[in-house]
RNA sequence: CGCGGAGUGGAGCAGUUGGUAGCUCGUCGGGCUCAUAACCCGAAGGUCGUUGGUUCAAGUCCAGCCUCCGCAA
């Protein structure tokens, strides 16, 4: 059960280490992109190319799609990103229960968006959980953990693609052992546990009052999904990339304008604007953006 | 039928009420300088996305198509 990328990289790991699908499931097709079309899951699409049996319930938490899955009688069911709760009911199923790839060390970063909330604070490091999936959301036992390091150029991005091959690593191995796996779970410090809410675009907004380093990480940790963005003037522009440089000024203040593109932070810190993207335009390097559309040095961004 | 924007020399943009296509940067040549991503002089480079239409005349107006992008999910 998935439904983005990241749970392709595990699902395609398991079919081939010869474990047999009884069948994926996935969240229903949905108007996507422009014109609003009807869109399946990255999942969907990779399934039905192997042939797979494929459901695509609104929900789990009715009799049929419980009696459903009884019929088949699966050994074990793996979750991946799914995005849909499981009741009680299906987690007693199969035989060995289920797990569930978590990207984030748990306890820590539990919930909708893990990778994302670890880039945006900063982490030096998260990492993949398998656990045995209970009634609480990402609240099971932990089967297995593996750490990844996070840093200064990954985005949300890339660590959805390193995150989803670690993840489809790990639970190969934790299904090829999963008795013994599940004779040694721990149990997790709720004591310890944080919430990984997710992103609402509230958060694009940068502020420039925050230290260089915290609106970097932002703008990594909202990319792809979100991209950052201030005003110049009255118009919009988005901050696809950035690294932190030196330099001090107000907040939000040009102080570089000519081949660099560099905005002064809190805390006398700065930031240069590397790939950027404007209204109506696609993203560019920032010195190629100065050409057609020139900042002064001086101008404050983020305000009208 | 979800809404909207864009396609102009290598790059990024401008082009007002239709009438010789411009700007910043880059490139090439020359000059100046101890020197430079600096400065000065000069040059090359565009069938204005595509097809058709209106017109004496279309980058500019109209219709279709292609490509790209934003919102929305």
């Amino acid at each position: 059960m998935g439904t983005p990328d990241f749970a392709v990289k595990s699902l395609d790991r398991i079919v081939n280490s010869g474990h047999e699908i009884c069948a994926v499931y996935t969240q229903p097709d949905k108007p996507k992109g422009r014109g609003h079309k009807l869109m399946p899951s990255e999942v969907k699409e990779y399934a039905l190319n192997k042939g797979f049996t494929v459901y695509q319930p609104l929900s789990l938490k009715n009799e049929e799609e419980i009696s459903l899955i009884h019929g088949m009688s699966p050994d074990l069911i793996v979750v991946a990103a799914y995005g849909r709760i499981l009741p009680k009911e299906i987690l007693d199923v199969p035989k060995y229960g289920c797990i569930n790839v978590h990207a984030s060390i748990l306890p820590k970063y539990r919930g909708a968006a893990p990778i994302q909330r670890a880039v945006i604070d900063g982490e030096k490091k998260t990492g993949v959980t398998i656990m045995q999936m209970a009634e609480g959301l990402d609240t099971g036992d932990i089967l297995c953990i593996e750490e990844i390091e996070i840093t200064d150029t990954d985005t949300a991005g890339t660590m959805f693609e390193k995150l989803g091959i670690l993840g489809a690593e790990l639970v190969v191995k934790v299904i090829n052992d999963i008795e013994n796996y599940r004779l040694n779970a721990v149990a997790q410090n709720d004591g310890e546990s944080t919430y990984a809410a997710m992103l609402n675009k509230s958060m694009t907004n940068i502020d420039w009052s925050w230290d260089s380093r915290k609106i970097d990480c932002l703008i990594r940790g909202l990319n792809p999904f979100y991209i950052a963005k201030t005003t110049v003037g009255t118009s919009l522009i988005k901050i696809h990339k950035a690294v932190c440089c030196e330099g001090k000024g107000k907040f939000g203040e040009v102080i570089e304008s000519k081949k660099r593109l560099v905005v002064a932070c809190g805390k006398d810190t700065a930031l240069e604007l590397v790939m950027v993207q404007g209204e109506n335009g696609k993203t560019m390097a920032a010195a190629d953006y100065l050409r057609g559309h020139p900042i002064a040095v001086g101008t404050i961004l983020g305000e009208e």
